[in-house]
DNA sequence: TTCATGTTTCTAGAATCATCGAAACATAAG
DNA sequence: CTTATGTTTCGATGATTCTAGAAACATGAA
């Protein structure tokens, strides 16, 4: 991921209403909720709703599909992943520092047993 | 962390030249950078990378001390790791998703062995 | 087709943020 | 003391972001 891509990612989450909106999603899990849904739980105003959830979207922190009239948002833990992966490059640059920080683990794919 | 905390970490490192200073601290390592020394790294007014500095400070980002008439700027990995604490603990929500995703592990302080 | 529902785009006003010159403050050196 | 250096605060301006009503668009049902 990109500094650029990073800055988006981070926007997209540094606003009250989209990170309460992105946690929604993530734990509504892979099925996702509908836009409707959302407003219902956030309160907020349609074309407010649509703004953030498009911020959320040209991020790539959010997908979604339509379902007849339905629109069904899903998180995207691929570009979550990213994100922190982005983050914890530059975190430590590389060595141990002495104040503590080694290499992250971040969220991976669950893999069969090698 | 809390969610509050969370976004003010989130929208400190969420502006093209915090971001930047933000790494160049953490490159900076454990001794850190001048204000002068990121004033002339960045080619940012003196009035604007203090505006920028007190938001990372603020969040709890960046720590400072002086040093005579310099003061002296370090990235907090133990801020940014509370950060990333906080956005794994709701991503996955616990769970392994079918799009998949574990609990992180994060950068943690070196441990000698146990 | 017409109607109802779900969502988005348009538009504009209010609020917040970024920038930086000038002045003020803090410290060190002479 | 005075002067020089490093940094911050003040204040104003322009840019961006948040908000939401109204209108438009997309789909499904009758």
């Amino acid at each position: 991921m990109k500094s650029i891509d990073a800055l988006a990612c981070l926007g997209a989450l540094a606003q009250e209403h989209r990170l309460n909106l992105f946690r929604l999603l993530v734990q509504a899990g892979d099925e996702g909720m509908a836009v409707g849904e959302l407003a219902q739980a956030t309160g907020l105003a349609g074309a407010t709703l649509t703004n953030h959830l498009n911020i959320l979207r040209r991020a790539g922190m959010v997908s979604d599909e339509r379902r007849g009239r339905v629109i069904q948002c899903r998180a995207s833990y691929l570009q979550m992943n990213e994100l922190l992966g982005f983050l914890t490059d530059n975190c430590c640059a590389g060595s141990v520092s002495a104040s503590g920080c080694v290499p992250a683990t971040l969220c991976q794919p669950v893999r069969s047993k090698p």
